[in-house]
DNA sequence: TGTACATCAGTGAACGCGCGTTCACTGATGTAC
DNA sequence: TGTACATCAGTGAACGCGCGTTCACTGATGTAC
């Protein structure tokens, strides 16, 4: 690696972690190319050696907290036997990822590509990774299901948490208030699992 | 009423109508001041003698917008008895309201009012209103609850559906492909129902 | 009914602001001999 | 090792675009006598 090759790594990672210090603080929105630049010593044009344009640092920004947020669900469910149990500690993890994270994790979804410009597979990939999390417990509580159900389940549940915690943290009307947030998060787990495995319990087929 | 406040009348429905065209063909951020004067034949000055900004512009079709969801709904649990039905049929509804009216219906949660600035009562009680939907059923099927544990519950199942329709019509990654949507949906409301039946069942208290 | 006047709706050019990206130029870095 | 040269990273002024809102002016509407 040549020294200037060096230059460019560091200075990625410099411009990430500047990135990702301002969506932090003043969200998508708050980010600007002047900014951007002045915050890690290069000039307005130098920024385009490092990235093609913005939309690319705001990528590289997605890409770590999806990461992190791999690493926390990962975490949570850990010393969990118990699928449902596991599933609860991930719904939670995620629902406290996303206080701790509130502008970094709305970014990822208020993000959308120009029309025709497909997101980079890699970043399609560490999306799919999140359902690892989802889809084992459910796996083991739902034995009987085939898998493509499973797959779908997996996406309606965690859907259907995302949408409790996204609507109680932006603080709207129709939202669970931010205070119960955690306590109707697991409740909701828990109803869906009785309710799944009142429907396909052990049986087969289906 | 003088000839010109019966003109202003004419002109404010004008533009919400305008408005809600385009904010249905090209969402939020295709609105333009200049484009709207333009189509309701009115100079770019003479917007402001209409509406005092945009924003009360997208306010207004934002009322619009919950009022007809709120009529989509009503209609829908018509002719259902039991508690559950009317609860999926409310849910398919939203579900069908949302796919057929898309960006008006994202435009109804894109829109975040500027720092300090509450969004008028009107607005808010027309937001309130859609939750009779879900509560009346609620308290027929979980008579044992609480009034105020019934209300979050409310607004945990509400939350819960619009994330699996949010996500799903967004077409994100992770979320249930849209052909698959309303199957999901009414699966998953029969599953918190059923699980939150089992739970707070006929029983008191808690 | 007719006339003089006041009010205010309507006009559109101009203001003020913000911002992503490009590009001709410079100077540092690395290479070849 | 030393020198001449080529390459390309780095610079920042300028481009190009878009847009909400204001404001001095005009002309139509309604009123008072």
């Amino acid at each position: 690696m040549t020294k200037i090759e060096v230059r460019r790594a560091t200075q990625l990672r410099a411009l990430i972690a500047a990135a990702e210090r301002t969506i932090a603080e003043q969200g998508l929105a708050g980010l600007k190319a002047r900014d951007l630049a002045a915050e890690i010593g290069v000039s307005l044009g130098g920024l385009y050696n490092i990235v093609g344009d913005l939309d690319e640092a705001i990528l590289h920004v997605g890409a770590r907290t999806l990461t992190r947020l791999d690493q926390s669900l990962a975490e949570a469910a850990t010393g969990e036997d118990r699928p449902i149990e596991r599933l609860v500690a991930t719904a939670l993890a995620y629902c406290r990822f996303a206080d701790a994270n509130l502008t970094l994790w709305r970014a990822l979804f208020e993000h959308r590509m120009g029309p025709g410009v497909a997101l980079p597979e890699w970043h399609a990939a560490t999306q799919l990774d999140l359902f690892a999390h989802i889809a084992a417990p459910l796996r083991e509580l739902l034995p009987g299901a085939k898998p493509e159900r499973r797959a779908l389940l997996s996406r309606t549940l965690f859907s259907a948490v995302h949408g409790v915690i996204a609507l109680g943290l932006e603080e709207k009307l129709v939202a669970v208030p931010r205070g119960k947030l955690e306590a109707q998060v697991e409740l909701l787990v828990r109803a869906v699992c009785a309710g799944l495995a009142a429907k396909f319990g052990g049986e087969a087929g289906n």
